[in-house]
RNA sequence: GCCGGCAUGUCGGAAUUGGCAGACGAGACAGACUCAAAAUCUGUUAUCCGCAAGGGUGUGUGGGUUCGAGUCCCACUGCCGGCACCA
């Protein structure tokens, strides 16, 4: 009688029908949607159970799209630039690119297990010349608009990759692949002006459908804050001093100065007597390391012996150098308060330095401050003409005020910092720049691009700052394509985020050898409506792309600003107690397995299941099993009702509406665990009416498996055919619901006294409010002591009666 | 230190606008089938008192608003994430 389930082979049968008749056509006609996976990096380690559940999230969103009527665009390739592969080669000699491509083989085969409607046709490969031509040709496009350019500066080094980085790629002073301690190295580095793009990159994110966490975490990167200039004479000199303070309301309680010692004055500010002492503080200051300067337990400095003069009331202040001021931000010097910053303030306490509050707290002035009164607002004191304003006032005006009175300027400062570009490792895009002796840097022609990567015979980082390929004399040495003369060619190449900034522009033209996108294809299918992906890139693949996007519409190679309309951030699938899946823990889990017993519909809903999409889930392999029991009563269930071919009931077709309901809110809410729930719940209750009526009608099976078919396509098409359907169910329309006849003809109500539950009483769904509360007291009248003070009807929903 | 988020049974988690807390699943326990086991099916499963009917308590802690609070407000504790001397 029943139809026995045997995933295997209705999976492979499927596999190969799609394969044969794809159910992801252009048309033409159909609206696009653009649903994009992060692409991988293709490791040796193969995919775990963590990597599957983004994909599986992407792609249950990317079918129901589909039978929503939109022609999907859902491209998958592979981020295959970068040190573990370099790594490999060094140890074992092998070629990354040999080992790049067997190691895409596998993964690719692994992913194909998840059978997601990827279009392989779409494939793009980072190290594929054909690919990074159009990465090189970006960065020259850069380097003629004036945004790539190169500067000699101490920037953040990892002692163990080799390599210098950039500033996103260093967490709490260390390296964010390796977790070195990251030490500081004086380096010529190309850089990229992303700063000139930092107000766009601001103000856009509020254009974007993205989780409020991570645009607060790029706003935050950019770090935007609003203040003023202040220029300080200095004592007996021509030179001034410039500070910037977010706080021109407070310049009344500067009583210090200090410049960071990498400060261009410092070592000139020295006199006689602290010469000495200045020039050690300068040494020593340059040798710590980033972990030893934020480590700091207690404040240093040295007093230079100089003064400058506060503008605003022509006040002596000593200038000191301290490390804890930043060469990098602002100006390099700032104006000490200290009785409202409690840096200066313990900065002025260690030293002895004069203390004078400028804003009443609580409305009256503390002699002595026992700490500093930050953040401060109130009534302005101690500040000649600007006594009696509230600081929030002056805040705003004071700006203008010392720019008109010649004393500084109004301005902004952000913290993020120009992107160091350059790697020196050998398996990345060498940048296409030619040093010549007579004409400086002059970018390699657009026509000669792609520049290959030469063969070398050590992939060894030199550690020098060098990349291996300056050791390869006949690539180096070149001519100039300007002027013919004798040149060399740039050795460094470029991060890992060069090929991910813009890869999702090239899939939809990923031959196109005159353009790095037709102008058509870009219009008609970019940008990405929904991008999946870890939270990790929040600040670096997210900003880097955004700013990559941002300039190719500036010169004309896109039509739009922003590249991700909708960002969906899934959580990390973890280990037993929360510990990330490693190799080296030993607790990684493996799709391959759980494929092979239970099947690609059961691993695919579990993933879904195991919690919400949007955090971190532990994975437990037992709870694969309920999945798996629902997936085959449901199949029992359906392959009995097409045999016994019963007629619909009012129960059925209830279920059936209630069933579309849930499930379409549920998804459009993005709340994938409770799909799952959904389904296993209304099958439930499917099969207790199947064993009261002898079946279900096969017009709510139908509904079932077009429902089921985003999460579980095999089985959902299994049954869609035994429906007798000969078209694939992903042409089938998406089901719809009626309101109407979903609803109970009537309700339960739960009566309560004074909030207590005390009984339910069953009505009709369009009772008055004078009847429900009738029935409500009857049913609790054997409860109902006192005086009957309130009464409550929330129609539909719950009865109170307040009692005293 | 600053900024964000979270806290619900044994476990993962659910709970539209404040309206029966614990859906759905895992696990456990009991029963059916079986020589037996697995699988499957049926039932029970927040906790306390009670044979039961029934009642009390209960969503990290303490308070508040409300007829009514997991949900709103105030204070606190713990965990997670981001930034980290950005003036």
């Amino acid at each position: 009688m029943a139809v026995s389930f045997d995933h295997r082979a209705i999976e492979k049968k499927w596999r190969e029908k799609w394969e044969q008749n794809p159910i992801n056509i252009n048309d033409g006609k159909k609206p696009k949607y653009y649903c994009l996976d992060m692409f991988p990096y293709p490791s040796g380690n193969g995919l775990h159970v963590g990597h599957w559940r983004g994909y599986v999230i992407s792609d249950a969103w990317s079918r129901y799209k589909l039978m929503q009527g939109h022609y999907v665009i859902h491209p998958m390739g592979w981020d295959a630039f970068g040190l573990p592969a370099e790594n490999y080669a060094i140890k074992n000699g092998v070629h990354p690119a040999i080992s790049t491509a067997s190691n895409v083989k596998n993964i690719k085969k692994q992913i194909q297990d998840i059978a997601a409607i990827y279009d392989w046709d779409m494939e793009v490969n980072t190290t594929d010349p054909e690919f990074f031509k159009w990465t090189q040709w970006i960065f020259v496009k850069m380097f003629k608009e004036g945004l790539a350019y190169e500067k000699e500066f101490p920037i953040n080094w990892c002692p163990s990759c080799k390599t210098g980085l950039a500033n996103e790629e260093v967490v709490n002073g260390r390296c964010e692949r390796c977790g070195a301690e990251v030490t500081k190295k004086n380096l010529r580095q190309w850089m990229l002006k992303i700063t000139k793009y930092a107000d766009r990159l601001l103000e856009d994110l509020d254009t974007l459908d993205w989780p409020e966490k991570v645009k607060k975490m790029q706003t935050d990167w950019i770090g935007k804050s609003y203040g003023a200039e202040v220029d300080f004479g200095i004592e007996g000199r021509d030179e001034k001093i410039t500070v910037y303070t977010t706080r021109p309301d407070t310049l009344y309680g500067a009583t210090f100065m200090v410049l960071s010692p990498e400060h261009e004055l410092a070592k000139s500010l020295a006199t006689d007597e602290t010469r000495e002492a200045v020039e050690n503080y300068i040494y020593e200051a340059s040798m710590k390391s980033n972990v030893d300067r934020m480590q700091a337990k207690e404040k240093t400095g040295v007093f230079t012996g100089t003064y400058a003069i506060n503008p605003i009331n022509d006040q002596k202040v000593p200038i000191w150098l301290s490390d804890y001021v930043l060469a990098d931000y602002g100006t390099g010097a700032i104006m000490c308060v200290p009785a409202h910053d409690d840096r200066d303030f313990e900065f002025a306490k260690k030293f002895g330095l004069p203390i004078v509050q400028v804003i009443a707290k609580d409305g009256v002035e503390i002699d002595p401050l026992e700490e500093a009164y930050t953040n401060a607002e109130g009534l302005v004191i101690n500040s000649g003409e600007w006594n009696g304003m509230e600081s929030s006032v002056l805040k705003k005006e004071a700006p203008d005020m010392i720019e008109k009175a010649g004393k500084g300027r109004r301005t902004v400062n952000y913290k993020l910092r120009d992107w160091v570009f350059s790697r020196q490792r050998y398996w990345g895009e060498p940048i296409p720049i030619i040093h010549c002796p007579h004409c400086g840097n002059v970018p390699v022609p657009e026509e000669e691009l792609p520049l290959l990567l030469p063969e070398v015979e050590s992939y060894q980082p030199t550690g020098t700052g060098e990349s291996p390929l300056a050791a390869i004399d006949e690539w180096v040495n070149c001519k100039c394509p300007v002027c013919g003369a004798d040149a060399k060619r740039e050795t460094n190449t470029m991060p890992q985020w060069a090929g991910s900034s813009w890869y999702f522009l090239r899939y939809v033209d990923n031959h196109n050898d005159q353009e790095l996108v037709s102008k058509e294809k870009a219009d008609q299918y970019l940008p990405v409506d929904m991008y999946i992906g870890g939270v990790e890139h929040a600040v670096l693949h997210l900003l880097y792309s955004r700013f990559y996007t941002k300039f190719l519409y500036d010169i004309g190679a896109v039509g739009f600003e922003e590249p991700f309309h909708k960002l969906f951030n899934q959580g990390m699938i973890t280990g037993k107690n929360g510990i990330k899946m490693s190799k080296s823990k030993g607790n990684v889990v493996s799709p391959d397995d759980l494929v092979n017993n239970y099947g690609c519909d059961s691993l695919r809903m579990y993933e879904l299941f195991v919690g919400p999409p949007e955090l971190d889930a532990e994975w437990d392999d037992r709870g694969i099993d309920g999945v798996n029991r629902f997936l085959r009563r449901f199949w029992t269930l359906a392959t009995d009702s097409v045999e016994k071919n019963v007629p619909a009931s009012k129960a059925m077709i209830k279920e059936r509406h209630k069933l579309t309901y849930d499930v379409t809110t549920r998804l459009e809410a993005f709340s994938l665990n409770t799909v799952i729930s959904a389904f296993m719940e209304h099958n439930n209750a499917l099969m207790d009416i199947a064993k009261k009526e002898g079946g279900i009608d096969i017009e709510t099976i139908e509904v079932f498996a077009r429902l089921l078919a985003p999460f579980a396509p095999h089985i959902a098409e299994e049954v869609w055919e035994r429906c007798g359907h000969d078209e694939t169910i992903f042409h089938s329309e998406w089901p719809s619901y009626d309101e109407k006849l979903m609803a109970d003809d009537s309700i339960e109500i739960p009566v309560q006294i004074n909030g207590k539950t005390r009984a339910v009483i069953n009505v009709a769904k369009d009772i008055d409010k004078d009847s429900a509360i009738a029935a409500g007291r009857e049913a609790v009248s054997d409860r109902l002591a006192g005086t009957v003070v309130k009464e409550i009807y929330v129609p539909g929903k719950i009865i109170n009666i307040v009692v005293k």
